[in-house]
DNA sequence: ATGTTATTGTGAAAAATGGAACAATATGAT
DNA sequence: ATCATATTGTTCCATTTTTCACAATAACAT
């Protein structure tokens, strides 16, 4: 089983990467034409594919609509999916009103809060109150949320949300969460992310000195 | 040099977990508990210590107070970092609100737009206009950059903010972009994450049911 | 038809990363 | 004072990831 997220991750960047190829009008792609779009190597774009079994053509590169089905099959592209929001702050809402989503496949399809004053049944998304999410897990067939509570609300809200069955969480709170056994838990840290910025500017600011 | 991403964002949750651990009242902390905190090994926490010459001692293990000290220094935390924003939208001004950067000792000290309706000189982060942002990077020494414009925007946004003199960029936008020589970009990716976690999601399950 | 060329697919080499093991040693117990 | 113990720091080993290199071969040119 791959279990390398750098892999999966290239794999959304080729996808994306052939869709701004189609766009512009091309059918066919080669190795080295992918590997400047994502800024990678040819080899490892072949390496990639080979490990999932795609095969391109001799001298001919890779068929652009063909390669797409096949990634998006991979990535779990060919259907639609759900996806909740816990926590209906300032995250939570700009999250759920962003339409780059739908372009992916992917819906919100509703929030949930704590807060009986950011609960709204009629909106495009509806905000629904936390009792009702275990229900709606249930019914909808949810498996992945995205958690954006406050900090110290995170670990408790993401216990909830295992227990209701969800298996997978974005998580934006700032700290390392513990999922329960089947849950697997990926985090957005944009601290975290600017510290590493911040760290590398300055050590190749230093270095350019020296 | 290290190069190593991972590495640096094990410092920061290093980091953060010794002030939990402060916060609780411990005064030392051993490898295996910061170890455990972030879920890692102790091996790895003792070998992160040993490349920037961290040392504790045997037996004793690291003093709290110190470590902090050392790994603030090396994360560039002890002096404030100030940073801009460009694209004051919907996730633009989720993040200058967001209070949490400031604990970190990161400040968004400014906000720039392209459309005139955004511009506010007297908010708490001001929205200024484009065009006055290379002086104000120059003036106010801003070598960090978030960059919240729609995709279509983003790499003419890029190259007018590496222009103003900025060296490292957070991009929002969910596709890769290239950085003029000098200048660092690291990419905050939803759509990847969400991608990425809901591959994960449907391999354990498939290879479960297996 | 034949030869030339461009590109893939992959096996082998290299580099990077992570983990285990253990000698060195400071601390605390007897 | 001596011993036992716990923990570091570092070396060595295993694994993972990336890159290299090239044989295989499909497309194209002559
Ligand atoms: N706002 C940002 O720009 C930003 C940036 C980086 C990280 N974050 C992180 O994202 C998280 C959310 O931040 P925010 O600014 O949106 O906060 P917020 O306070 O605006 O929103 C949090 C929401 O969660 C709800 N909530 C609280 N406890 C809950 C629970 N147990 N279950 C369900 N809902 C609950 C609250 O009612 C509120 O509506 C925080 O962990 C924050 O650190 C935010
Ligand atoms: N909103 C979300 O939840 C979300 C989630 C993931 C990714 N993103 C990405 O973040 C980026 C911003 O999204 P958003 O929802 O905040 O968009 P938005 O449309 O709400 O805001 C974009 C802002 O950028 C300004 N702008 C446009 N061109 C500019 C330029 N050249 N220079 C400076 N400012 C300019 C616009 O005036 C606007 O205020 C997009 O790339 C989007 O794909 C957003």
């Amino acid at each position: 089983m791959i279990t390398n997220k750098n892999c999966i991750i290239r794999l959304s960047r080729y996808k994306n990467a052939l869709y701004r190829l189609q766009a512009l009008g091309f059918v066919k792609v080669f190795s080295d034409n992918l590997a400047d779009a994502v800024g990678g190597t040819a080899s490892q774009v072949r390496k990639d594919f080979s490990i999932f079994g795609i095969s391109g053509n001799k001298k001919g590169g890779y068929q652009i609509d063909s390669l797409l089905e096949k990634l998006n099959s991979i990535l779990g592209k060919d259907q639609l999916q759900k996806v909740i929001v816990v926590g209906a702050g300032h995250i939570g809402s700009a999250l759920m009103r962003y339409r780059g989503f739908e372009k992916e496949g992917i819906k919100i399809v509703a929030g949930f809060d704590i807060d009986p004053a950011k609960i709204n049944r009629s909106n495009p998304t509806p905000v629904l109150p936390l009792e009702e999410i275990k229900a709606f897990v249930k019914t909808n067939n949810i498996r992945i949320a995205i958690l954006a509570v406050p900090d110290i609300a995170a670990q408790q809200a993401a216990d909830m949300i295992c227990a209701a069955g969800i298996k997978g969480i974005l998580n934006f709170a700032p700290l390392g969460l513990k999922g329960a056994e089947g849950c697997i838990i990926n985090n957005v840290n944009v601290e975290i992310e600017l510290e590493n910025l911040i760290y590398f500017v300055n050590v190749t600011e230093k270095t350019k000195k020296a």
